[in-house]
DNA sequence: GAAACTGTACCGTCTGGTCGGTTCATATAC
DNA sequence: GTATATGAACCGACCAGACGGTACAGTTTC
């Protein structure tokens, strides 16, 4: 994880914008004014806005491909084990960085859906890869469906549940996607 | 599901902007050209777009809440079943509304996400009856959550998955929502 | 003719983006 | 070792357009 210091915390404070005042009051002013520069200075790192948009999304995506990748790593580069690697990267994220991707997706959503492109780039591969799991395409989806609910809830900050709550859950979706459910469980 | 039929429009032309130019560029002007009227006859029956957005929000509640108390009445109006009757109604409402939702929720969410008290007010009910399932309030979670991802896929547009597999994954939501798991898969 | 509805003109503000500087550290020349 | 030059980082004034909102006049409906 390279950070080019002043790249970055100019997308942090961007992130930070959107925080404290909405995805749609993200401005320029407002991400210079929070990054401690002009407006001038934030437009010498980046093109324009669109582009420190799109900057916000890659590298959240790349973020969490890395500790996916990590994760994987770990259960020892399986690839029917993929599933299980999402399950361990999405709740060692913690809420706060949950909210943090949400943040960097939200004013490209709001500006530019097109921005979105490496995060449904992402998504493609992930649902691609299900289908090679242990547990199957279905239930792999049903899982995977899950862990993008929890991220739904945190990005529009709502979720009642708490850390127990989410503690049990986790163990649940962790047997989900490492053993078949029973047949009269499954289509077909 | 009674119909202001102006205001209604109104709403459909918001909910056709945001489909067709983001969240972002939802206008007063833009919905009163595709509403066909003007900046000031959208204004007449809004009070300011505040109100415009909110009254959104409020529509696709209350038309969510009305399918899902269909459903759970078909299903006996079983305090037990609403978790069946949730994933029922989700699944009768088809991308198309279920995009709906999503164009009503985001404008919202983009300029001010206190607009969003009625869908969070919503959330914190539905979570609380969980707890009466048949199911349990993890393994409800899980089903829930799933849900939750769907629409988070649509609200993004991004979901890879094709109508087959989610008809596929319609069958397993509905008998996890009313079948326990075997105690390998639940914790404790 | 009153109430409901719609159009037009306009104002003040905000926003993205441009552009001509300024600062300052480092490199090069002599 | 001093003068000159270069380029990266950044500032701030400014512009053109878009936007929310107001005021008010005109039209339609009953």
């Amino acid at each position: 994880m390279v950070r080019d210091s002043a790249r970055d915390s100019i997308l942090d404070a961007a992130q930070a914008v959107v925080l404290e005042r909405g995805a749609g009051h993200v401005t320029l002013e407002a991400v210079a004014e929070r990054a401690g520069l002009s407006k001038g200075g934030v437009l010498y790192h980046f093109q324009n806005k669109d582009a420190m948009l799109s900057a916000l999304v890659d590298r959240m995506v790349r973020m969490f491909q890395s500790v996916v990748a990590e994760k994987r790593k770990a259960l020892g580069d399986d690839p029917e084990r993929t599933l299980e690697a999402h399950v361990e990267a999405v709740f060692s994220m913690g809420d706060q960085t949950m909210n943090d991707a949400a943040c960097a997706m939200l004013p490209a959503l709001a500006t530019n859906p097109v921005l979105l492109e490496p995060l449904r780039s992402f998504y493609r591969d992930h649902y691609g890869e299900l289908s090679n799991s242990t547990v199957g395409p279905y239930q792999s989806a049903v899982v995977s469906l899950a862990l993008d609910g929890l991220w739904l809830m945190e990005m529009l900050q709502i979720s009642p549940l708490t850390e127990d709550d989410e503690a049990k859950i986790k163990l649940m979706l962790l047997r989900l996607a490492s053993k078949p459910l029973p047949k009269s469980f499954t289509p077909n």
